[in-house]
DNA sequence: CGTGACATTGACTAGTATCAACCAAAGTGG
DNA sequence: CCACTTTGGTTGATACTAGTCAATGTCACG
């Protein structure tokens, strides 16, 4: 191990993903982990969870880095324990489509066969957990409550992924960036029971108008186009392209859910 | 039961799902079922299965019906065994998203928590084995193998679903049929490897120029036109709206894959 | 042979993409 | 510290794909 203990917090920024440790300063810290208690972890007792760690290892990639393509031998399974990542599918001429954005406690590559068949970039400093795949099977029979919180979660995946092909395939621009703020502020304003606030709301947008086109399949001055509307509707209001009000969130709930 | 053993074979359609039986003619015939080989029971010996099997109702529902609601209670998960479904989303005002199209072996209903958020519709007669979903819990403990299985096909289904966003997100009308028509000839045509004939294939399209759009994202008139578009290139030919031809299949499938 | 469901084709429209100019904020280097 | 560049975003003019509306065609069925 070249890199020290403090490479997490290190500022020089690593191209390639970076084995921090096997066993060592993470291999047994997964209580003070950040996606401790979200993903496929919070399935897990304390015991259990440092038992399996034992598997894994901790990597670190630095921001811009695409440690997962398509095409590439696929012997990894990845939890991300920090850092937000952009999984993405792109077409030969170039065109791409951000199939999500995924942050701590959530798993890729549970799916693979031989190859990846996505990207994945680490849209800031990113730590993964990894395991190897063919010993994951093993993995699951002995920690059964693992492989029932995957399916779950997976199961979920596979809804949410319904919802947006709903949206790719029907809704329309405005419908499309209106889903997506609420959702947004579904998932990070503490709006618990999953009702939004008839009051106004401020939200940070965290990708880039760039982004925001290739998740939504739109292009970015469409999405600026629609912005520009639904401010111009009342529905919304911002000053930088980053920090959007949700000026009547239920309304706009209305439009992104294509209420006639 | 009203209905006499030769239900599934009789004429007189039922417009609602009707239980079979519970442990009667197909409770333990889990041997000669269509799907005995594919899906979630594939993971099971015959012994487990007839195990398993007890936990199952079987339910008969006649073309045309919809078995399943958006917003119902969702207190059934079921495993298609005999026929075709529509599985779609619909906006307020009707514009309709065809997520998939399911059959034999095939499971619905895994992630619901409370209500359905899905419909589907049996494109014609359709059998399937419906298990309480408080149940399900204590199935995969007792049925590991199954458990297993389900998150193997979920992962997979996830997987299929991000290639269909991608088609939604970014492909024209002629990439999208391209696709349609080269995976079911992937899937139908003993194409096993996963390699397509050089020459030509004549595939039998299951499904109305209407289901079509709304699984593609696009109108019937664009489906149509698209069809005549690739007809006119020499990549496809057909007579009548179900029998085509795919005459040149790779070249089809460059132009799926948005080669440039 | 008439009817209805499904499909095709044409004319026109609309929504989004494309191309291009411009703007603002954030580096970068002398 | 200030010109210069770079990056990301907005706005406008125009093009084009796919949608809409409407007419016509085809086939199965009573």
């Amino acid at each position: 191990m070249i890199m020290g203990i403090d490479m997490f917090t290190d500022s020089a920024v690593i191209r390639r993903p970076v084995v921090i440790t096997a066993s060592g300063r993470h291999g047994s810290r997964c209580d003070d982990c950040e996606a401790r208690h979200s993903g496929m972890c919070d399935a897990l007792s304390d015991e259990d969870l440092s038992l399996l760690s034992r598997s894994a290892q901790h990597v670190a990639v630095a921001a811009g880095t695409l440690f997962i393509e398509e095409g590439d031998q696929s012997p990894y399974f990845y939890n991300i324990t920090h850092g937000n990542v952009r999984v993405f599918r792109l077409l030969p001429d170039g065109r791409r489509h951000i199939t999500g954005f995924m942050s701590g406690g959530q798993f890729l590559g549970l799916a693979e066969t031989g190859t990846y068949a996505f990207n994945a970039e680490a849209m800031d400093e990113v730590h993964l957990c990894r395991f190897n795949r063919v010993a994951l099977n093993g993995l699951f029979s002995e920690f059964p409550a693992l492989e029932r919180r995957l399916l779950n979660i997976s199961a979920h995946e596979l809804t949410a992924a319904h919802e947006q092909m709903l949206l790719l395939a029907r809704k329309t621009a405005a419908e499309r960036i209106a889903s997506y703020l609420v959702n947004l502020a579904l998932r990070h304003e503490g709006c618990v029971n999953g009702m939004l606030p008839a009051a106004a709301l401020a939200l940070d947008l965290p990708v880039s108008r760039s982004d925001l086109a290739d998740y939504l399949g739109l292009t970015i001055e469409t999405v600026s186009r629609s912005f520009a509307n639904l401010k111009k509707t009342g529905l919304i209001d911002f000053h930088n392209a980053h920090a959007v009000t949700l000026l009547k969130p239920r309304q706009l709930a209305a439009v992104g859910n294509g209420a006639a």
